[in-house]
DNA sequence: CTAAAATTGCGTACACCGTACTCGGTCAGG
DNA sequence: CCTGACCGAGTACGGTGTACGCAATTTTAG
C-alpha cells in the first residue's frame, strides 16, 4: 500500500479533457471544492468518497475517473485549500516573517483538518509550489542568502504547524456543545483531581492554580515573538545587509551566556536513552 | 461520533482488575505494547484490533472488555511509547532545554505514528503527566518564573512536534524501498522538470541547484539553535538572575489583524516555591 | 455515413474496518 | 451451594476504499 497512487503519472500531469470520449461532467477542482467543504463542516472523515459522490449527484465510482485514488483526492484537496496568496516584501525580516506565519496560521485555521494531512505529506501541487516561490522571494528581499532562507523558512513553517495543531486539538475539544462538553468535565475532573491529589505532581498543581491559560492568539504571538528574536539574533538582517552566517554552536555576544561548546556536547550525549 | 468514549470514567480509572469475575487473561499495558509494536513496523494502520487480537492468540472482541473503543487504545498506546525519563535540571536553560527538546524527538522517531496521533488528542495520561512536571521542575531548576515557563514550554513542544513530523514524512518518502522509490522518482521528475521550465519559479529553481538539503539532524541543530537565542534573548537568564520580561508587539508593519499581542500577564515571583 | 475506438457514468462486489449484541463458561461472595 | 458478576469470543451490521465490468456516449477513421 503506497501513499500516493502506484504507477501512471502523478496526479498533477493528467490531463483534465479527455482526447476522445464524452466531456466529463465533473472537474477534480470541483470534486475537491465539495470535499473541502465537507471536511470544513463535518470533519475531515466525514468527506468519504459515498459522501461526496451524494454531493455532487452522482455515483461513487465515477469519482474515481478524476482521481486515482483517495490520496489523491487529499492531494487536491490540500493545494485547493493551500490556495494562494501574494505578498509583496517590504524589506523589513520581522515584518515579513510575521505575515507569512499569520497567513499560514489564518489557512490552517480555515480548514482544521490541513495541517494534520499537511504534516504527514510530501506536498508539490502547484499551489503550494507558488506559495514557496513566494516565500523565497520575500525572504530574498530581506537580505537573506539562500541556505539561511531556507533555515528560517524551515523553522516558520514546522513551529507554525506544530502550534496551529495543539490550537485545534484545544478548540476542538472546546466545541463539544453543551451535554458533550459537561459529560466530558464530570469524567475527566475525578481523574486529575485524584491525580494531583497525589502529591507527586507540584508544578503542575501550582500551575493550574496560578497560571492562566491564555488565549491562542496571544501564545501564538508569544511564540512567535520569541522565534522572531531568535532569529534577528542570528541572522543580521539590518535591512539589505546580507549577513553572514554563524556557525551554530556560536551566539552572538549579547547575553552573557556561559560555556556554549560544553552545552551543546553535553547534550548531545543525553539524548541516548 | 466523540473523539473519546461516551460515558463512563476516563480509561484511567478503570481498575484493571475485575472485583467479582474470572481474573482478566491479559492488560492495558500487554495490548497497548502489542499494538505499538505493530505500528512501529507496520505503520499505525496496520495495529487494527482484528490484527492486534491475532497476535495475542484471542479473538477480535475480547480486546472491548480492556478499552471500550479504538481511541482508548491509542490514548494508552501514547502514554506507554511516550514513557518517562528523568532529567536532572542543571540550572543552564540552554543545555537544559537542548536536553528536553533532544529527548522529545528521539521518542518521536522512535514512534513513527506517535507524532502525528499525539498531536490531535488532548492527552492526560499518568506517563505524559509526569513529564510534564518532569519538564515544570526542570525549568524552574532554571530560574523561570510559572508564565515563562508554560510559554517556553509550548514553544518547544510545538516545534519539535512540527520538526519532527516533518522529518518523518521526508523519511518515509525515502525509506520506500528499491523499485518503488525509483518509480515514484520517474513520476516525480517529469513534472517538476515541467514546473520549473515554466520560469515562474526562480527561487525555487536556483535553490533547487544551490542549497543542499541538510541532514535532518543538522536542521533540528540549526532550528533548535534559533530558537534557544529567541529564548535567551527574551529572558535573561544568565547565572540564575531573574530578570525581567520584554513585551511582545514593538514592531511595526505587522498584519492590522490580531495584533494585540502583548505579555499583559504579570510577572509572578517564582521565589515561593 | 457508418464502424471502431476511446472514454465516461456507475452498479455490483469484495475485503477490511470498528463495534453492538449475544451467549456459554468461570470465578467470588452470600 | 447458588447467584451474580465478569471474561472470552462468535456472529453480524453498517461503514470504508476500490477492482471489475458493462452500457451509453462521443470522437475519429475509412
Amino acid at each position: 500500500m503506497a501513499a500516493v497512487s502506484d504507477s501512471k503519472p502523478i496526479i498533477w500531469m493528467r490531463p483534465e479533457k479527455p482526447a476522445r470520449g464524452p466531456a466529463p461532467t465533473h472537474s477534480r477542482g470541483q470534486i475537491a471544492a465539495v470535499a473541502i467543504d465537507i471536511a470544513d463542516s463535518e470533519g475531515i472523515e466525514a468527506a468519504s468518497v459515498r459522501a461526496i459522490a451524494k454531493r455532487l449527484g452522482t455515483g461513487a465510482m465515477t469519482l474515481y475517473r478524476y482521481l486515482p485514488a483517495k490520496e489523491d483526492l487529499y492531494t487536491v484537496m490540500i493545494d485547493e485549500a493551500t490556495g494562494f496568496e501574494p505578498q509583496e516584501p517590504t524589506g523589513d525580516l520581522r515584518a515579513d516573517l510575521t505575515t507569512l506565519a499569520h497567513r499560514r496560521r489564518q489557512i490552517f485555521l480555515r480548514h482544521p483538518w490541513l495541517a494534520p494531512l499537511l504534516a504527514t505529506r510530501p506536498i508539490m501541487g502547484p499551489n503550494f509550489m507558488r506559495g514557496m516561490e513566494r516565500d523565497l522571494a520575500v525572504l530574498a528581499g530581506c537580505g537573506l542568502g539562500m541556505d539561511e532562507t531556507v533555515d528560517v523558512l524551515n523553522l516558520i513553517h514546522s513551529w507554525v504547524g506544530g502550534a496551529v495543531q495543539a490550537e485545534l486539538t484545544e478548540r476542538a475539544n472546546a466545541d463539544r456543545s453543551g451535554v458533550d462538553r459537561h459529560a466530558w468535565r464530570l469524567r475527566m475532573e475525578p481523574y486529575l483531581k485524584s491525580l494531583l491529589a497525589t502529591g507527586e505532581f507540584p508544578h503542575l498543581s501550582r500551575m493550574v492554580q496560578v497560571s492562566e491559560i491564555g488565549e491562542a492568539d496571544e501564545r501564538f504571538e508569544n511564540g512567535l515573538a520569541i522565534i522572531l528574536d531568535g532569529i534577528e539574533a542570528r541572522f543580521s538582517t539590518a535591512t539589505g545587509t546580507n549577513g553572514a552566517r554563524r556557525p551554530v554552536g556560536d551566539t552572538d555576544g549579547g547575553p552573557p551566556a556561559t560555556r556554549r561548546a560544553t552545552v551543546q556536547r553535553a547534550a548531545r550525549s543525553s539524548t541516548t536513552e
